[in-house]
DNA sequence: CCTAGCTAGATGTATAAGACATATATGTGA
DNA sequence: TCACATATATGTCTTATACATCTAGCTAGG
């Protein structure tokens, strides 16, 4: 079968949109809600959290209200996604942990950054200014291109 | 079984790291590839597409060189993520298409952005705004972590 | 003529981060 | 007893992207 023949809608000319369901768009899924990395929000909860381990050790469900602390709000980390991240970082050793001792209510496992930790944590923010600088770069191309000229210039 | 107690590592005291298969960390992926949203390069492409297509009409293939270019090689997509890219865009109204009259080799499908296309553009430069504003206070709060003081304060 | 290689479009599949739902256990207060 | 908050944990889905591969049209080399 031809290659680029097949399609079923828009053969020779412009389509019609055909909307109808509502799919995920820029920010928004298709009940409005933000999911995922749709958003535009990955790998933002890794450093975070180490940012804020490397302050002070913490147990899972104090750390996701530090890190929203810390970050003004901007990184409110899941629990369910935390708690593995927590796993995943301890498994590679850049934190550890160990069950608190005595107080009431359930368990608290408290989580201490390593060595490898702060140094991931160094890794982490060379590599966040470097998205912010792609991002600035993007900004900018859209910024000009949606306020400047269309169809090949026309001042 | 009790929750918070089944876990094989990690009992009572710090674990021993236990590395062994190198996993993604930060911005590399085990075998030092960036791989996926990892990158942290989530929603860059569809902006970044839309822009370009606000200034000129243009077909798949030559779209992610127009890509690289206007952003300064910070964004260059996938080929095949491209063109699905442009299939969703399409059926949502935000872009139309035509296969070029004439012209040697391969056809080309060109692509035009829309009224809406536009208008989603410029709800995209808003988004990369706020996140740009995320990215800053995560990179503020994570190089005053580093830096910073270890456990509770200590000036 | 046949093959290699480029352009162009398209699909298959894997990976990774995160969102949402839910399960389990412990403690407190009505 | 029941509802509720804390605390850890797992299941499952969505989404964006990366990498591999396929088909097809054309061109240049042998």
């Amino acid at each position: 079968m031809g290659a680029a023949e097949d399609r079923s809608a828009a053969d020779t000319q412009g389509t019609g949109p055909a909307q109808g369901h509502r799919r995920r768009r820029c920010c928004e899924s298709g009940d409005g809600t933000r999911r995922g990395v749709g958003a535009g929000r990955g790998a933002f909860v890794e450093p975070a959290l180490l940012a804020v381990l490397a302050r002070s050790e913490g147990y899972g469900y104090d750390l996701v209200r530090a890190i929203e602390e810390a970050t003004g709000g901007e990184v409110v980390p899941d629990t369910g996604g935390l708690y593995r991240l927590l796993r995943r970082l301890e498994e590679d050793g850049f934190v550890t942990s160990q069950w608190q001792e005595g107080g009431s209510g359930p368990q608290r496992r408290s989580y201490c950054i390593t060595d490898d930790g702060r140094a991931l944590l160094e890794h982490w923010i060379g590599h966040l200014e470097e998205r912010r600088h792609a991002l600035d770069v993007l900004i900018g191309a859209a910024r000009s291109a949606s306020q400047g000229t269309r169809e090949t210039d026309a001042t």
